[in-house]
RNA sequence: GCGAAAGUGGCGGAACUGGCAGACGCGCCGGACUUAGGAUCCGGUGACCGAAAGGUCAUUGGGGGUUCGACUCCCCCCUUUCGCACCA
């Protein structure tokens, strides 16, 4: 009987959804497992890319449950965003029927690879009953002030037509389209993230299981560095005196002697204050303007030219007592720290190049500590490295450490400056002008100001019509019947907010519905959430490294502070998976190079494509697509198929023991040890290392081994064809078939989580009943998998030049005692004196040098 | 520029704590079976010698070092990928 995947895997998947044989529910009595991978964008079709991420969380489900976790593997929908309302103002549609239609199609693409997911807790945020707790979290945070709205200057991607998060600029462009981000002034809210900035950062240590790039990729953008804000006072007028000091926030105020002018942002307050007093406005704004026009993406990524102009103020440097100049410059940015620096020519490169190229003075002030203090005049560059203070009155001698401190605390003592934290991290803008997103649920109200809707009011149901101009207002502006409603405090009348939340807000505590996805009365129950919570292992794209990991860090900490989950980090373990290319290239649809899982499924079945994405490459590494891959691994488990149909017959059913060590000649001993030699492997490459793709080969080895096996002359169970052929009536020893059918049965069960339904195929056809999922994993012997013989290489002057077979536990003494005698080594050794002798690890190798 | 990771056959990759480099697969070559095979099975696949057993040499980006022994540890250099990128 041939290996026909296609009707196999249709008879599986459905008797895994009659049994429903992956719902799970909350069981103290035994281990949890919750494991995941990021949950999907219903974009239309998934390719190979999804389907190996979602391989890699489902071997890893599969392999603990049979290990006796009781595992959640639960599977959902990231269904609000952008797409769908393109596709709606593009192809006339419904952003929810475009959405549900994708997800009813990717559903099906999904089931039919056979992951084991508890299909019965699917979610996808666009439907209320998930966005209402979206709303029910934002009054929570409102109430705690961790949402709040203000006016800022955002960031603004001109082709999606919407806000876009600090985070969601990549390089300067739109994270989704890459188009580049231009600023607006709006009214906006935001989630006070800053507030966890410190113990996201601290919390960062003891992630020890999460990839280090991700972790270093966070503590860059927590960005915490810890300096000094000091108050630079306005020196005499030329016109009329300013009283409000100059604030610069500084990491270096070691070197603030030698601030010999500062610089302020185009944006600065001060700046449009200094043009009113100028004596031309219009000539000293056109100045400004030339900077704050010119390119933003250039300018915050240093590729402009450093370029500024002299307001014509001075301040006074609050410790040399100096009156030094105020320039505008363009490389200085408005959103990080004050907006304004003290230049300090001599220790800094930027203010070095801006004072040479502007001819303002330049003041060292610190020395190398085992050099002489640098001279300006033969200085070619800045000297940034700390040292030891000069020219800097009652501080000369101090290292700038202590300086700092020191430093700090005159500053302090004098009201001029104290020490602070600066955090690149900023809060978190959610405010979208699109339609297909949450609803923020906030009144505002003539009389009463912003009023956060009632809960029992909720949810703000997103309205089914609106226009979809995608002109950059949002849509919910356009629907009176949405927007005019009444204020519960006061009764009289309110308009509605019509922006909608960022959708990272929806994916950022999908994990915990999860736990509890039917719930009306609250987002989860907590007993459950920590039940189930953390999610054990999670997997996913690098992509989310920040944007959607970070937010989730703080979200857990938000619901943790409600008393809703009684953990701090969401996550316990995470793998960033490799992606899967395509003649070098992402797979997308306009570059023409998807591949879709249901073209590979069709030919050589779910199973083939689930063993190729796990084995082809380490789970982290990106892959190339290759259709002979696929293949390969279509022969594999076709080889597996012919092989357990040859011996069904002879091992199936009951009433042959398990092998004992006793009475067995040396091919079935030789086979138990391959057994269980692979058994340990396999376990061990999958818990707790995910090396599916050496788990794999460790069963195409065993594959091969008992290929060999079954082929020894004699046998009647032969499996290459043409060769049945044992002279009939041939009885197999009984030893024989006991060693035979563990082998095989290890062999089916260690595969099932790579090709769950052959598995389960084979598993029935070898008379067992109850399916593989409920059957444990096997166990290993350690004394079965020990080698009765071992070859002992010997190595002369570091090449082996001799093996030795010995039995297993040889002495030491032996070893080297046999090394001496063996020709071979004779041969090299010749009379040359022997220096040394080492008999290695329990003699596992013997090294001679001569 | 700064930081991190990586560099192993024709290709994807393996080698766990410093101990037989190249497991496993792809590709290629040969053979068996076959009317046929792009199916299947067996064997080979760093170079050279040999019919074979076997032998010799080379070898983990390059150079140096530590060690009885280095893909693995240390130093320098090269290349690639990724992240950050005027954050004061």
């Amino acid at each position: 009987m041939d290996y026909k995947p296609q009707q196999i895997e249709k008879k599986w998947q459905d008797a895994w959804r009659t049994s429903r044989a992956f719902e799970v529910t909350e069981d103290p009595a035994r281990p949890k497992f919750y494991c995941l991978e990021m949950f999907a964008y219903p974009s239309g079709h998934a390719h190979v890319g999804h389907v190996r991420n979602y391989m890699i969380g489902d071997v890893v489900a599969r392999m603990k449950r049979m290990r006796g976790f009781n595992v959640l593997h639960p599977f959902g929908w990231d269904a609000f965003g952008l797409p769908a309302e393109n596709a709606a103002i593009k192809s006339n549609t419904h952003p929810e029927t475009w959405t549900l239609d994708n997800i009813a199609h990717m559903k099906g693409q999904l089931q039919r690879l056979g992951i084991s997911y508890a299909w019965e807790r699917e979610i996808a945020t666009c439907l209320p009953d998930y966005y209402r707790w979206n709303q029910w979290l934002f009054i929570r945070m409102f109430e705690r002030s961790l949402a709040y709205r203000r006016r800022s200057t955002v960031n603004w991607c001109p082709s999606c037509q919407t806000v876009l998060a600090n985070e969601q600029v990549v390089d300067g462009g739109c994270w989704r389209c890459g188009t580049p981000v231009t600023t607006r002034e709006l009214e906006q809210w935001f989630f006070r993230i800053t507030s966890y900035a410190d113990e996201l950062l601290d919390a960062i240590a003891k992630l020890d299981e999460w990839p280090e790039k991700v972790l270093t990729m966070q503590r860059n953008w927590i960005g915490r560095s810890e300096g000094a804000r000091v108050r630079f006072a306005l020196a005499g007028p030329p016109q009329s005196p300013s009283p409000d000091p100059i604030e610069v926030f500084t990491t270096r105020i070691d070197t603030i002697y030698g601030a010999t002018f500062v610089l302020l942002a185009p944006e600065h307050p001060m700046v449009e204050r200094f043009a009113q007093e100028s004596a031309d406005p219009a000539a000293f704004r056109a100045s400004v303007n030339r900077f704050r026009s010119q390119d933003r993406t250039a300018r915050m990524t240093g590729e402009v030219e450093k370029e500024g102009f002299d307001t014509g103020r001075k301040t006074i440097n609050p410790f040399t007592g100096a009156a030094v100049p105020i320039w505008v410059a363009n490389f200085v940015l408005v959103e990080y720290g004050t907006g304004a620096v003290m230049g300090v020519p001599a220790h800094d490169e930027r203010d070095y190049e801006f004072a040479r190229k502007y001819n303002l003075p330049i003041q060292v002030v610190v020395r190398p500590p085992d050099g002489p203090t640098p001279d300006v005049e033969k200085m070619t560059e800045a000297v940034s490295n700390d040292g030891v203070l000069v020219n800097s009155g009652p501080f000369d001698g101090m290292t700038s450490d202590a300086a700092r401190e020191a430093l700090t605390a005159e500053a302090v003592r004098r009201g001029i400056g104290e020490g602070t934290v600066q955090y690149r991290l900023k809060d978190w803008g959610i405010s979208r002008q699109r339609y297909w997103g949450t609803p923020i649920p906030m009144l505002y109200c003539d009389k009463c100001g912003i009023v956060p809707v009632r809960d029992e009011d909720l949810p703000v149901v997103l309205p089914k019509t609106a226009e979809f101009s995608g002109r950059g207002d949002s849509p919910l502006a356009q629907i009176p019947e949405f927007v005019n409603a009444i204020c519960w405090k006061c009764g009289g009348p309110a308009k509605r907010e019509t922006d909608t939340m960022d959708t990272f807000v929806d994916s950022s505590w999908y994990f915990f519905r999860f736990c509890d996805p039917k719930n009306d009365a609250m987002a989860f129950e907590p007993a459950k959430a920590t039940y189930w919570g953390p999610v054990d292992f999670y997997s996913g794209g690098i992509e989310h490294a920040i944007l959607h990991l970070i937010y989730s860090r703080f979200f857990t900490r938000v619901f943790r502070d409600l008393g809703m989950v009684g953990m701090d980090e969401p996550f316990q373990r995470v793998l960033t998976q490799g992606m899967v290319l395509r003649n070098g290239q992402v797979m997308s649809k306009s570059k023409g190079n998807v591949v879709d899982p249901d073209d590979m499924i069709q030919k050589f079945g779910a199973d083939a494509l689930r063993v190729y994405v796990t084995f082809v490459a380490p789970p982290e590494k990106e892959i190339e697509w290759t259709d002979a891959g696929l293949e390969g691994s279509f022969r594999f488990l076709a080889r597996v198929w012919r092989l357990v149909d040859a011996v069904c017959d002879t091992i199936a059913g009951d009433g042959i023991p398990a092998p004992t060590g006793t009475d067995l000649d040396e091919s079935e001993r030789a086979l138990r040890r391959k057994t269980h030699d692979t058994i340990r492997r396999v376990t061990q490459d999958l818990d707790p290392r995910v090396h599916l793709n050496t788990a794999v080969s460790a069963l195409m080895e065993l594959v091969n081994e008992l290929y060999q096996f079954c082929d020894r002359p004699g046998r009647s169970i032969a499996v290459r064809r043409g060769e049945t052929a044992a002279p009939a009536g041939v009885v197999e020893r009984k030893e024989t078939v006991a060693v035979l059918k563990e082998a095989v049965e290890a062999l089916v069960l260690m595969l099932s989580p790579f090709a769950p339904h052959m598995s389960e195929e084979l598993w029935e056809r070898l008379g067992h009943t109850g399916g593989i999922a409920a059957t444990a994993w096997p166990e290993y012997d350690a004394e079965v998998a020990k080698a009765e013989e071992v070859v002992v290489p010997v190595q002369i002057n570091g090449k082996v030049r001799a093996r030795l077979t010995v039995p297993a536990g040889t002495s030491d003494d032996d070893l080297q005692v046999l090394a001496l005698a063996d020709r071979q080594v004779q041969v090299h050794v010749k009379d040359k004196p022997i220096k040394k002798i080492v008999v290695v690890n329990g003699g596992k190798l013997v090294s001679i040098v001569v």
